[in-house]
This record gives structure tokens, C-alpha cells and sequence, in this order.
DNA sequence: TAAATATCGATATATAGTTCTCGATAGTGA
DNA sequence: TCACTATCGAGAACTATATATCGATATTTA
């Protein structure tokens, strides 16, 4: 059996696994054994095709007239996904998202366990955040010692961040998830995963400007916002 | 001068023009007055024609072997995105994510203000967070008569998210930025944006495993995971 | 037992998004 | 002044992603 982990998969199709595996945790919690992409599809209002396209990327197969069996599909999510072992991570900048993330204990289902957070702040350091160490930054250097730390989550203002980053890397840091508003400019062959909450926010900004142009608001009155033409002439 | 707001523009668009208005405005700081795509491009490591392209959907226009007006683009971006007049926006569940949230001050800069917290928790409702107000969720039906608050940030659990969603919609709002892991079912005219990160973390978590199956990390012994041939017959 | 049907798997088509090409333009420097 | 060049703008070509079609298969049911 080889795991088709060389085929590069859709970033769309990624970020959709986690849907099904979602789904099909819960299918497997009512004891459900099988399961047909139509009815995933119905679930999650995805195209059918799209989720068996979706589930072959991740080299899970089903049997026709029969669906796919729920074990194997979460299984194989899962495997594929790398949520099977899990890896290390270090967290930069114990501030409120900081703070936030330490607690999502759930992350570790998912192959990812904060084991440290650093911080400059002495008021921190020291503290323990979620049941999570905070230490101070320059112990961060020591990071090349414990080789097993591939992952580097940065919380930290943006004008800190390219500097966080830098020692992640240094540290021997693989992977890098960035909560800073900023590209971080990192060598090639480390992987930067940017959480811009701007950049979504743009997304939801022009949509509901978009949306509220052709359905103005109850109670919003459009000749308040743009001048009748006489108007303009006092 | 008709703003393009009615063609729909790519998602993946949306997403860089922050990238873009960032940028030109640090350029604005030091006093630059022009620019030009290809500068753009180098600097966020985009193609230029991309970077064209992408203003060219915002109705931002340059000039032949000059550029951009600096001022033009900054201008048309948050023109364009709906940064100029700003949206309120209710926040419920003032958990650490959504503390996190109630800080992120800048979001007003964006066309986002977060004018209060809803919560469930006796011992969060009445203080305030980040300079904001929690309010008991009881309070958020009669959002219905602040009819200006048009969109709902959503950073429950996702057990409780559907219920938070529902209510919301009842209140009037027409935009949600969803942090609760999960798929919720609103009507068609409701924007939706989910910020889901355990599918952000799928992405990474598979590049990862697949850069490590690549180059596996020093210190790590392959021949102890897959044990070799001869090894298996004992 | 045979027809009907739900489903997968593979392939084809369509749509969305990115990159390339080239002509037009407006500065720069010989 | 005139060639030279960096740039935009428009459209073509390409690539990636999503959707549709169709044959094969296994179960159900008449």
C-alpha cells in the first residue's frame, strides 16, 4: 500500500476534509457503518461528485450501490491528514489570540499539541496559561535542542512577527502558523500558513456592502445617503 | 462614476486587496506618491499581472509607465471593500476567542465595530471586556429594534453555535463571521463566513506530514518507523 | 430470477482563476 | 528630438477546480 502523499491535493479539497471527518465522527457516534457521498453532499451542501473527488485525493474508495464505510473514511481522513501523530508546536506571544489558542485542547485530535508558550512580558512569564508553561522568549534559542518542535504558531503584534519567525526558523521550526497581519518572508522550503483575519474580514466586508446596495436595510433610507438632484442646487 | 459593485468579483481577490492597502499604506507613511505592480508584486511575492488584475477588479486604474496614484489605491480598496462607512456588529460568546476579537481594535479601521458582547455567564455579564460591554444573551432579541446591527460574530461552542445563528437572523442581522466549527444552516440571504480553524490546520498539518515524509527531521530515524525486511521476519 | 435503482469510479465538460503576450503610453536619456 | 524602456490595459492561453455524464456494480424488490 502506497500512501498517495506525493499527488499535490487541492487546497479547497484540504480544507474540506475536515468537514466530512466532522460529519462522519458523528455518523460513527450513532453507529452508523455507511454512508453515501450524496447524503455527506446533502449534509455539508457540497456536489456530490465533489466529495467522492474530494475522498479519492485522500485515497479513501467506496463500493458502489453501497457508500463508503464510516471507519474507513474517518480513518483514512485522518491518515492522510497526518492527525495521526501528532506534532509539536511552540506558540509565540501568550496576548489574547494567544491565550485562545492554548485553549483549544481539541487541536491535539488533529495532530497538533502546544506543548510551551513564550512571551517578553514579565507579568506572563512564568504563569501558566490553559495548563500551558509561559516562558520567557530567550529560552526560545535552546529550541534546536528539542528537534521534535516542528511547528511554530506566531500570536504576536505584526511588527514583531518576522523577527518570532526568524528564531522559529533557526530553532529548526518546519511549519509556521501566522496570526500576525503580515507575509512573512521565510525560506522555501519552510511552510507558512497565514490566519489574516483582515484578509477575511475584507471578504465579509465587500459581500454585505454588495448585499446591503440591493436590499438596503429596514429602516435605512437611501435619499438620506445620496442627495435627490434638486437637492444639490441650494 | 458607477462603482463596479455589482460584478462578482473572485474570493481570492478579496482576500489580497488588504494585502495591497497594508502595504501602500506603509508606502503613504514614507511619503511615496506612486507605485507600480511590479513593486506590489516583489514585495508580497505575487505576479504583477495578479496585482493589476486585482486592483483592475476594485476599478482602481494606474498609468502606462508611471503606476498607481498611491493615495488612488489606497483609497479605492477601502472604497471597494466597504471600509469607509463603518457596520456594527454584535459579538456573542465572550469566551477567549471572542475576547480575543473584542480587542482587535483595528477591525474599526475595516468597517467593523464591535459594539457589544452577548454571554450566558453571570460571571462575564456586566463587565467589560476590552472596553466592551457584556450583555446577557437574553438581551440579544431585542437587537431587533437596533436595527443598524448588521452582523453577527458567532464564537460559541460549536454545540451552541446553530441556536446563537438562528437568534441573530431573528434579530435582523444579515452578515455572520462564524468561529464555531461547524456548518450552519441560514437562509440564502444571509452572508455567511466561516473561520474555521481546524480546516486551516488540516491544510497545514497535511503539507507538513508530506514535507517530513520529503525530508524527515534530523534526529529522526526513519529505518525505526518502517522497519526494514529482515526486520519483520523475526 | 430479473428488473429497477442507488451508488461509485472514470471521464468529459464547464467554470473560475492565474499567467502570458502584446500593443499603447509616457517618461528618460542619448 | 528620437530611440529606449517601464508600465498599464486588454485579451489570449493556460491551469486549477467544480460539475455533469455515463458505464459498472451490488442491493432491493417485484
Amino acid at each position: 500500500m502506497t500512501l498517495d502523499v506525493h499527488r499535490t491535493v487541492p487546497e479547497p479539497t484540504l480544507k474540506r476534509l475536515p468537514l466530512y471527518h466532522r460529519f462522519l465522527k458523528d455518523l460513527q457516534r450513532l453507529g452508523r457503518e455507511s454512508v453515501s457521498c450524496t447524503e455527506i453532499g446533502g449534509d455539508l451542501k457540497l456536489d456530490p461528485t465533489q466529495v467522492r473527488k474530494d475522498l479519492e485525493a485522500a485515497s479513501i474508495t467506496g463500493r458502489p450501490r453501497i457508500g463508503y464505510a464510516v471507519v474507513n473514511v474517518v480513518d483514512g481522513i485522518e491518515e492522510f491528514l497526518g492527525w495521526k501523530k501528532v506534532n509539536e508546536a511552540y506558540l509565540v506571544g501568550a496576548g489574547s489570540m494567544g491565550s485562545a489558542l492554548l485553549g483549544y485542547h481539541k487541536f491535539e485530535q488533529c495532530g497538533l499539541k502546544i506543548v510551551a508558550a513564550f512571551d517578553t512580558d514579565p507579568a506572563k512569564i512564568g504563569r501558566k496559561i490553559h495548563d500551558k508553561h509561559v516562558l520567557p522568549l530567550e529560552k526560545l534559542a535552546n529550541l534546536a535542542q528539542r528537534m521534535h518542535v516542528l511547528i511554530g504558531i506566531i500570536t504576536v503584534p505584526a511588527t514583531d512577527a518576522q523577527m518570532i519567525a526568524d528564531l522559529l526558523i533557526a530553532g529548526g521550526i518546519r511549519a509556521i502558523w501566522n496570526f500576525a497581519p503580515i507575509r512573512l518572508r521565510v525560506p522555501d522550503n519552510i511552510i507558512v500558513h497565514n490566519e489574516d483575519l483582515y484578509c477575511s474580514l475584507a471578504s465579509l466586508s465587500q459581500k454585505l456592502a454588495k448585499e446591503l446596495q440591493a436590499n438596503p436595510p429596514r429602516g435605512s433610507d437611501v435619499s438620506l445617503l445620496v442627495p435627490a438632484p434638486e437637492d444639490l442646487s441650494k
